[in-house]
DNA sequence: CATGAATGAGCCTTCATTCAT
DNA sequence: AATGAATGAAGGCTCATTCAT
C-alpha cells in the first residue's frame, strides 16, 4: 500500500472511530453528519471523500466493531486456558473495550430500517460469528462439565450475557466509577454465574 | 371526570400504547408523528390536540410504561413469598410485559437529547424507582440469606438483571419460540442464577 | 370529485403549468424547488405536498404537456377538411401552445438520466402517440396525393417538422415579432413546403 | 508558439471537444467537471490548470462549435456551385458534423443563466455570424430566382432551418440507420423543399 | 375535534472551486 | 502539471409544528 493509500485508510479508520462514539451516544437517526465531522474538526463535505454516503460510513463503522471484537474473542479461545477463564476473560474484554471505546455493540435498534439488503446480510454474518464463538465455548465448557448448560439452551444463556454485557455502557459512567478494572472485574464474577450451574435449577421442570 | 374528558385519556391512552409500540421499534429520531398517527387511523395534526408536542407524547408514554412497571414489581413486592419466588415472578413480569406489548424499556440510547430538563429529572426518579424496588428485595434476601450478593455490589447485579431482560426484545422474535411462557420461564431460571451464590465466586481474589 | 379534491387538483394544474414554463426556460437541472415554489408564492417545501419528488413533479408537467398535445391534435384530424389543411391547423396550434405557454415539447435533452424506467416508457408512449397522428395524417395525405412522401420517409419528414416547430421558442421572442398570429401564420406557410413535392426532388439519387 | 504552448493548446482541444460530447447530452448543469474530467482520465483538478472555471470551459467550448461551423459554411459559400448546391452542402455539413462528433448546436437553453455579459455578446456575434451566412445566401438565391423567399422572411426560414437540423441528432440516433450519409441525403433534400417555391404558396394571403 | 394545507428548520448530498504538495 | 484532499454553497427532501376552516 502507498503511503497515500496508508495515509487515507488511517483517516477512514479515524473516522470510524469517532463515529462509533457518537452512534453510540445519539443512535444512527440522532447523529448527523455534521456531528461526525465536527467532531474531527472536518467539514461534513470532506467525509463523502471518504464514504459514498451515511449509510456506508455507519455500516463499515459497525463492521469494524464487530471485526475487531470477533478477533478479541476468537485470539483468548484460541489460547490454553480452562473455559471458566477463558470466558471471564472474553467478558472482560467485551465490555472493557465498549467503555474505553465508548462505543455500543449492536444498539442500533432493528437495523432493518438502516442497511440495505446486502448490507444486513453481512452485518448479520457478523454478528452470528461472534455469537458462536460464546456459544461453542459453552458448549465445550459444558461437555466438560465446567458449566452447567443443556445444548439447546445454550443460545438463551449467550443471548442473555450478550445483553447485560451491552447494556453495561448505558450505566457504567453513571455509576462514577473510580477504577475501570475494578468495575469490570466485579460485573465478570456476576456474569460467570449465569454459566455456573449450583444445584438449585435441577428442580424446576 | 366528565365524559368528555374520559373519552380524551381513554384516546391518550391509545396513542401513547401504540406510541410505545413504535418508539420501541424505531427509536426516537426513527419515529415520526405521521408514523403513530397512521398506526391509528387518524391524521398528523389530530395528535396535537392531545399532546403540545412530539417531546411530550414520547415523554409521557415513558412515564406510562414506567408506571406500569413500577406498579407491577410493588403489586409482586407487597405478597408474602420467598424473595427468590418474588424475584421470580418480578422478572418473568418485566420480560413478559415487554414481549407482549412490543415495548422497549428505556431503549432510548442517552435521553439527554430527547428531554427537558424537567422531565429528564422526572424519568430519571422513576427508573429510581422501579430499580429500588429491586435493590431492596435483593438487599432483603441477602440479609435473609436466599441470595448472595454483598450490599455494596447489590446495584451492580440489579443493573446487569436489567441489561440481560431488556435485551430480550431484541433477540426473543428471531429465535421463532413456539410458546411465550415456557420461552420467558427459561431465560427466568437463568437470571436467578445471577444472584445465588455457589460457593464458586468466593475464592476469586 | 369533492370540492377539497376539486382545489387540491387544481392547485396542483397550476403548479404544472408553472413549472412547465420555467423548465422550458432553465432545463431540468437549471430548475430547482425553490424556483417553481417561489413563482407561485408558496414555499419549497409546500410542493412536496402534493407531489413526491421533483421527478414526479416533472414528469406530470410533461405528461400534462403531451396529452393536452396529442388532444389538440386529434380533435383537428377528426374534422372533415383536405389533408393540407389539417396539417396547417395543426402545425399552427402546436406553435401557437408552446408560444402562449412558454413551454416546450420534449426539450429535455436525453430524458433517461432523468425519470425513471416506468415513467420513461409512458413518456415515450405518449411521444409516440402524438407523433403517429402526424404520420397517419401524413401517410393519408400522400395517398390522396396531397403530398408528396414515400411511405418509408414519412417519419423523416415528421422529425423534421417537429424539430422545426419545437425549435420556434427559442427564437420567436428574440425577433419581437408584433403579432404572434401572423408570425405563426408565416411559419406555417413555410413548413407546409416540407410536405409538398414540386417535381424537384424526383431527380434526386 | 512554443513546444509547451503547443502541447498545452492541443490538450485544451482535446478537453473542449469532450466537453462539447458530454454537454450535448446532458446539457450544462447535467454535466460536472467530474464527468468531463474522467471522460479524459485526468482529475477535476487538472481542468483547472487549462481553464478558469466550468463558465470559461463551457464558454470556449461553444466558441469552438460555432467557429468551426463559420467556418464550415463559408468554406462552402466560397465556391463556385449553384445557391441550391451550396445550401445543400451547407445542411448536410452541419447535420452530419453534429452527428459525428455527438455536438449539439446551441443545445443549452436560454443561454442567458449560464454565461457572463461578455461571453453572451461573444456568442451571440458567434451565432449571427452563422446565421448570417445562411441569409445571405438564401438572400442570393432568391434573388437569382433560385429560392423564393421574400426578403423580410428569410430570417424565419433560416430559424426553421436551424431548428430541423439542429433537432436531428435528438432522434437520429434512436432511428437506427444504417448509414449515415444516406440518412443525411435524405433528411437533406426535404430540408431543401422549405426553400423552394412550389407556387403553392403564392395564393396564401 | 379533526383535517388539509402550509411553513421553516434541518439534514443528506453534490459539486464547483481551491490549494498544498 | 497534476493530484489528493478539503471547503462551502446550494439543492432535494423530511418532518415537527401551526392554523384556518
Amino acid at each position: 500500500m502507498s503511503l497515500r493509500e496508508k495515509k487515507k485508510a488511517k483517516k477512514k479508520a479515524e473516522i470510524l472511530q469517532s463515529a462509533l462514539t457518537i452512534l453510540a451516544e445519539k443512535g444512527y437517526h440522532g447523529t448527523t453528519m455534521e456531528d461526525i465531522a465536527s467532531h474531527l474538526l472536518m467539514t461534513k463535505g470532506a467525509l463523502y471523500y471518504y464514504f459514498k454516503d451515511k449509510q456506508e460510513l455507519v455500516y463499515e463503522s459497525q463492521v469494524k466493531l464487530l471485526n475487531k471484537s470477533i478477533e478479541n474473542v476468537q485470539n483468548i479461545c484460541k489460547t490454553d486456558q480452562l473455559p471458566i477463564e477463558k470466558l471471564r476473560k472474553m467478558i472482560k474484554l467485551h465490555i472493557d473495550y465498549l467503555i474505553r471505546n465508548k462505543s455500543s455493540f449492536e444498539l442500533m435498534a432493528k437495523p432493518h430500517e438502516i442497511f440495505s439488503p446486502d448490507q444486513l446480510i453481512q452485518i448479520f454474518r457478523l454478528r452470528e460469528a461472534y455469537a458462536r464463538v460464546y456459544d461453542e465455548l459453552l458448549r465445550e465448557g459444558s461437555k466438560a462439565g465446567a458449566f452447567s448448560l443443556p445444548n439447546n439452551e445454550i443460545k438463551i444463556v449467550r443471548n442473555l450475557l450478550l445483553g447485560a454485557m451491552n447494556w453495561v455502557t448505558q450505566w457504567h459512567d453513571a455509576a462514577g466509577e473510580k477504577n475501570i478494572s475494578e468495575f469490570v472485574e466485579s460485573v465478570t464474577n456476576y456474569l460467570l454465574r449465569l454459566v455456573q450451574g449450583c444445584g438449585l435449577n435441577d428442580e424446576d421442570k
